[in-house]
DNA sequence: GCAATTTAGTTTTATGATGCAACCACTGGA
DNA sequence: TCCAGTGGTTGCATCATAAAACTAAATTGC
């Protein structure tokens, strides 16, 4: 089989991270369902994507638990995606995907839009990462640890 | 034309980084290569990919200023694949995507491997978006702006 | 210094994924 | 009941991906 190479069963959780969000339009769809789209026609116009890829995706996405299909909120008879609280956890993602593009972009003027702290206006700070005790670390400051083997759930 | 659609010319950030480096395999060379992965064979070897799709890839990121072709560094007549800063600007990115995984995972047990402070060897925070004044912020205390238009520099 | 092997790719070919357009079923309203 | 809009599915052409075979230069062994 040719297949495109599946990381299902990888074990790096960048790869695990890939095979359900690693898409082109994956992540753009969940963008667009963060800040309140819900319906099928809605995401396709936002998005200018195909419909049947659009219906592709959802699907796997409901699959991989990113979103649910809830009865229409406004009365009608359609049904509507939802984004689960895993779902909402690829926000950091978003923003650094955003922030990278913010940092090194080439032509920076083209982006449109920032994100800002709702209350005051004012830019987000970049995300940080940091030690347990709130160091800063960069990249060479960190490195990878085997999994302490957890016990399974029943054998 | 059929292509498969280019978020070059987007105004959205997000799309922007996807655009260089939103598929499969170029977010696992550049977590590779942040591990000190540099020559072809070492790329090809640990990724378990076909050569031919990890030249193109190695092109593109090449291209896209995120890898440099450096002069071997251990004398011989090969050539290496190094980071650039904005490659090794990525690392945010390839930490939410792991921290992610880590949070919501359907088989956590078969993550390999956790990221770790390498001085105390304890497990690295969750990344956190925060404000200017350092506000926890989730994303609903978030929202997009429109960038105040820079001036071009040159006319 | 020459043959064998390694490295770093390119080419070829088969198949899966994507994109567009057309089609279809169901809804909601006049 | 007719008809526009919503939410898809289907068919087809094109593109990307994967595996394997092939190539050429660099390196190693002798």
């Amino acid at each position: 089989m040719v297949k495109r190479t599946s990381f299902e069963g990888d074990a790096c959780p960048i790869a695990r991270s890939l095979e359900a969000i690693g898409d082109w339009w994956s992540l753009l769809i969940i963008r667009e369902a963060l800040f309140g789209v819900r319906r099928f026609g809605e995401f396709q116009s936002k998005l200018g994507m195909a419909k049947n890829i659009l219906s592709v995706r959802l699907r796997a996405l409901v699959d991989h638990g990113i979103l649910t299909t809830a009865p229409a909120s406004d009365g009608s008879a359609y049904q509507e995606y939802v984004l689960t609280p895993k779902g909402r956890g690829v926000f950091p993602v978003l923003v650094a995907l955003r922030q990278w593009s913010e940092e090194f972009d080439d032509r920076p003027e083209e982006i449109a839009t920032i994100l800002v702290d709702r209350d005051k206006g004012r830019p987000v700070k970049k995300l940080e990462l940091r030690a347990e005790d709130g160091r800063l670390l960069t990249p060479a400051e960190t490195t990878l640890k085997p999994q302490p083997a957890r016990r399974r759930r029943s054998a």
